[in-house]
DNA sequence: TGTACATCAGTGAACGCGCGTTCACTGATGTAC
DNA sequence: TGTACATCAGTGAACGCGCGTTCACTGATGTAC
């Protein structure tokens, strides 16, 4: 087996990752420290280079795969299984479901808005883009399907990501009860930007 | 003169304040160190705590005091001396002239969404609400007056916050030439809210 | 298969640094008489 | 007004701490013959 040392290596590599993930659940990526995270994964500090860089260069790996898995989520809910809900209501259920299940997750993609490097400034902004981008497209696909025009797309789905990441934000602080006012709350704010934008000038 | 000391002190005091807002227009209040303003204000670390038990309670009073001018900035914005503009545009220019000349303030207030204590995040959670409240006190005043119903103005105010804030933030990040394309989304976004806003269900 | 050498993930000690906090102090300002 | 004492904002040294980074090293895994 001439993979047996490499496969060590990824393994520390997954370990690295999931650490700085289980930490972030606190108080977000920003403010780890290498020593922290190369603790949490099991091996010393100076190890930690054989792996990234720096702690920029986890990050961006961590921006990444939380980027993909999330975009992931949001195309299948947007397809809504549940037929008895709107589609609306369905994206923002599984939206709201899953950043309380993975709190660390939301924390990474909100959290570097302030602190952190530029390149990983960039990768954040640049995952959001996509998100806006894929619901810009699914917005007008939906537009022409149901016949029902739509004037500003690109500029409904900014506001939607911002009013979803806010209140995404707020729903983090909140004990379980009282996710129910705001997922009924983003629902209603979405279908108001939504009908917004169907509306000339 | 019985008050010659207690000014001096209140005048190291607000070279403390003014210190730390200097300080936090590169990344914001929360990677302020205690040492780095007791040095801008000309001071050791150790008479900072003559002033403050320590940069939580600076941080109190710095969101206090940002959050107040904000809210009057935007009272005036709104209204509208400007008669040849909307409102609506009015308000944004002011907030993006505003957010562009004092991005320390606008960091303060968005930074510590992520980072600091839970004391500094609910101080800064609070300014945000007055801000909703008084939003939300303003569309519904002009929607009487207007005699053009408004059925969601409360959660109008929210999302038009959520964007506002959303824009300032990535308005701090472009160069001068590429503001006006942001002011421009920023009004077509709000409208767009006010928009649906007015629509029943 | 067995041996000799190369690779390299992870170790553990050491470094200098900036941090928050404490402490006894100084000396100008303020107060009592 | 003049003197003796109290107050207290600011000083400067010291502390222990966790940080990122470096370094020579170890020893298991991998490779060549």
């Amino acid at each position: 087996m001439t993979k047996t040392r490499l496969e060590a290596k990824q393994i520390t590599r997954r370990n690295l990752i999931e650490a700085s993930l289980k930490l972030s659940e606190e108080d977000g990526f920003a403010t780890l420290s290498l020593r922290q995270v190369a603790k949490e994964a099991g091996i010393t500090p100076a190890a930690f280079y054989r792996h990234f860089k720096d702690m920029d260069e986890l990050g961006l790996v961590l921006v990444d795969e939380v980027g993909v898995r999330l975009r992931q989520l949001m195309r299948d809910a947007r397809k809504g299984f549940d037929k008895k809900k709107s589609a609306v209501r369905n994206s923002v259920l599984t939206y709201i479901d899953y950043i309380v299940e993975n709190p660390q997750h939301f924390r990474l993609l909100m959290g570097g808005n302030q602190a952190g490097t530029s390149a990983y400034q960039k990768a954040l902004r640049n995952e959001i883009d996509r998100f806006i981008a894929e619901l810009t497209d699914d917005l007008e696909t939906t537009s022409r399907k149901m016949k029902l025009p739509i004037f500003h797309a690109a500029f409904a789905s900014e506001a939607i990501v911002a009013v979803v990441f806010t209140v995404g934000a707020e729903a983090l602080d909140l004990p379980k009860h009282r996710r129910q006012a705001l997922e009924d709350r983003l629902v209603v704010e979405v279908n108001m930007i939504l009908n917004g934008a169907r509306i000339k000038g």
